[in-house]
DNA sequence: AATTTAAAGTATCGACTCGATACATAAAAG
DNA sequence: CTTTTATGTATCGAGTCGATACTTTAAATT
């Protein structure tokens, strides 16, 4: 019966904001689901950063993403950046205009008016638990769980203050731990 | 800051449940919108199953709604039933193919194996929070509520044990008060 | 009572999403 | 060195969605 519940509040919410979004990014000539790109892109790491990265986190055909990454190099809200060393792979970066464009329509004003009315502690426990439910449903479906590094088994900090990640071999910074992964693994 | 968490978690859980929605659904050859469409029709009152209910429940045009209860008229999921008093209305109804529908895929099959990872604590949590959350937004957005009779302003118990809506003026049935609709408001 | 206005619903058009398929290129595995 | 796998693009068809224009009926105004 909870489930049910649960079911009808998440669906209800996603609802809302899909439907405010699509208001509110129509003035650019954009989609909801671009907006959504922009915002993945904007929190993720230089492992994550790719199509297939967006494909993963969206849940998306390769195809469809390859379509929607034209949309927005078209408009100038992102840019294309082959890889250095693997010639398959292209890192996006979103641009100026992009991240103004997402700092003016995110968080949307739909949850900015209504989270003002709520409590501090009524905010915490929501965070808290739409958290735990995001890693009960990823647990439970074995899916990517798309947490940043700090929270991640691959992270290691090492002797000297230096994160380091066990997975690429390679060093993080402070700015890198709290960056979105695609290979990011919860620590059990 | 805890506005963008919460903006951020419900944006992906949202999209965690569309994009495994339309994998249910496309063996039916049925769209996401279809399934929210025929969920809210099984949960509605006679004062909201018509194509204006589902017009304010979903956020979208009437144009795009007559065009989505056609499609799933044709597939015989339900059935249009002209108002006996106002020629201009037309009430849905799901039919039995519908309803087997619904029962198959909600809640999806996501939620319910994530659900059972919670505690029944977290479960009550989760509803208590997300109702919370929700009834903000609509507050502060000045939107419909879409609550059940049993919690609406205009819902009153009079002598003899019998619901009655002030603003209808027609009795209601131990059934009808757990129904959705459109015109409620919540208690004050 | 006649006229105007508002409400419910439909039809049609264009822009766009999305998945499927096929394809190209490059890396990895054997 | 060949085969397999991974990343990414191009194209097509089905379908959503909003905008506009329209019909019919009810409600409001004069």
């Amino acid at each position: 019966m909870n489930t049910n519940q649960i079911y009808g509040y998440i669906e209800r919410l996603g609802n809302l904001l899909r439907t405010d979004s699509r208001r509110d990014v129509a003035e650019y000539g954009l989609q909801p689901i671009h907006l959504e790109v922009l915002h993945y892109l904007s929190l993720c790491n230089r492992y994550s950063d790719t199509p297939m990265g967006v494909t993963d986190y969206l849940g998306q055909t390769k195809g469809t993403v390859s379509q929607t990454l034209n949309v927005l190099e078209k408009k100038g809200l992102l840019s294309k950046h082959p890889d250095s060393s693997d010639k398959r792979m292209t890192h996006l970066k979103v641009s100026r205009t992009g991240k103004k464009l997402l700092q003016a329509s995110i968080p949307s004003s739909l949850f900015v008016n209504a989270c003002e009315q709520l409590t501090e502690h009524s905010q915490t426990q929501t965070v808290k638990v739409l958290q735990e439910l995001l890693q009960a449903i990823q647990r439970s479906n074995s899916m990517k769980s798309f947490g940043v590094c700090h929270t991640c088994r691959y992270n290691n900090k090492k002797e000297g203050n230096h994160y380091y990640c066990e997975l690429t071999k390679e060093a993080l910074s402070n700015e890198d731990v709290h960056l979105i992964c695609r290979e990011h693994e919860n620590i059990t």
